[in-house]
Formats: structure tokens, sequence, C-alpha cells
DNA sequence: GCTTGACCTGGAGTGCGCTCCAGGTTGAAA
DNA sequence: TTTCAACCTGGAGCGCACTCCAGGTCAAGC
């Protein structure tokens, strides 16, 4: 059981984030205290963790939601859910490699830099 | 030499966004024929392809402009130029750390998925 | 009992990076 | 000479993912 402030915390995500994706339904209702404040659980947290996840490695949150419908659905969807997650997970390998391809040419300028600095 | 076209395609930006970093200045003043129409030269390509790099790597728009700014300014901000490109870099490493830490987590509950898939 | 800071809701606003549009011009090919 | 695709300009609009705000409530500590 965490607090708002403590589940923003442990999940990296804002007090506000964590509203806007409840209040988008990719977080499902979250419980209350008697007095209407949020309770969040180690389920929670455990989804937010995966979402961290998800949104580090540039999942659209229309993906995540339909992610989060089908685990909702149940057990049956397991493979679709699978598969929507490999798909991800492809994508991610090519934006690395574009990532590291650049990171690359931008280390080549850097050292044309270094080439101007000696000679001068 | 190159029409707006195959600028377009040889740098993977559209006409749209061309017209677009001109106009806040991030490429500085295009040549144009008689007519008009914008000619890219070799220069201008060159740029792009640096701007692609930037951009693919997470650079913020505001923080080309300053760099192509420095250049416009000679010689003497080589330095400058530099030191934004290494600070550029080490937040690119970042990134690319995170990026692998969070495919892993990826890998890892697709993995879960396949126990589960055993398992039936 | 009072203060104070964390929290609540609904809804408006923001920043970024384009993208699209209307209405007009250009220029190479048929 | 006509056609028509590519191009021009200024400016409005968009999609995304938050972020902020006003005005109010709750609850722990003094």
């Amino acid at each position: 059981m965490y607090a708002p402030s403590e589940a923003a915390r442990r999940s990296g995500f804002s007090l506000d984030t964590l509203r806007y994706y409840e209040k988008i339904g990719l977080l499902s209702d979250v419980s209350r205290t008697s007095g209407g404040r949020r309770v969040f659980t180690d389920d929670d947290l455990g989804w937010l963790v995966l979402f961290r996840c998800l949104r580090d490695t540039g999942m659209p949150i229309a993906q995540m939601c339909r992610y989060a419908d089908l685990a909702r659905e149940g057990e049956h969807t397991a493979g679709e859910r699978k598969a929507l997650l490999e798909e991800h997970a492809t994508r991610v390998e090519e934006q690395m490699r574009l990532l590291q391809h650049q990171y690359d040419h931008l280390r080549e300028k850097i050292r044309f830099y270094e080439g101007l600095a000696d000679a001068a």
C-alpha cells in the first residue's frame, strides 16, 4: 500500500501523470481511502514499472492501453499480449541500431573538431 | 544542386520540414532559382545529414539552432560547438544505457509469456 | 481546535515538432 | 501552346503526452 507521492517516487511518474493514466483507463480503478485518497497496491506498482519500461522504449500510450485492456480481458489474451510485446521489442532493436549508428556519426564529428584543435 | 524533392529524399526530411527548418533559421537562406524555387547545395545537404543525426539522437531543435548559429559566427566558436556536441554525446550514451536496460526488462517479460506457453 | 501540507476533481493550457491548407506560380514535357 | 506536377507563401491546425490551475477536502501533529 503506497500513498500517491510514494507511488510517484517509486515509479518515476509525476502525480499528475499517475492521475492522467488513471483517467484515460491505462491504470484501472485505483482504490481509495474512505476520504477519497488513492492507495496504490504492489500490483499497481508492478503495472507502473511495466509502463515505465514501455514508455522509456518509446511505446505510444495508445498501445499500452491496448495491452492493459487485453490483460483485463483475461488469460486467453496472453498470446496476443506476447505478440504485442514482441513486435515492440523488434522496433526497439531497430531503434537501438539507429541510435548506435547516429552515435558513431556524432563521435566522428567530434573527432573532426579534435583534429582542428591539434592543427591549431 | 538538388531540387526540394531530391533534398527531401536524400535527407529523410519532408518538404514541409525543410521549409520549416528554413523558416526558423536552422537552415540559413537556401538559394533560389529565378522563379523562386529552392535549390539545395551539397553544403545544405551536409547540414541536413547532421540535423538528421542530431534529431535521431534526440537533440531538441533549439539546441540545433544554437549549434547552427555558432557555426555561422565563424571559426572562433569551434570550441563551443565541440563542447555542445560532447555534452549531447554524453546524454546519448545515457539514453543508450537506459534503452538497453529497459530492452532487457522487456525481453524478460516476453520470456515470462514463453514460460506460460510451455506450461499450457 | 487549528494549522498545514498532501491530496482531490474537472477542465484548461502547454511545448514540441511538425503537417496541412488555400490560393497562386513555375517550367518541362507532349 | 497547353497541361500538370512540382513548387511557392503565410498561416492555421494537429497529435502527443503531459502539466497546471482553481477551488476545495482530508488528516496528522502541535
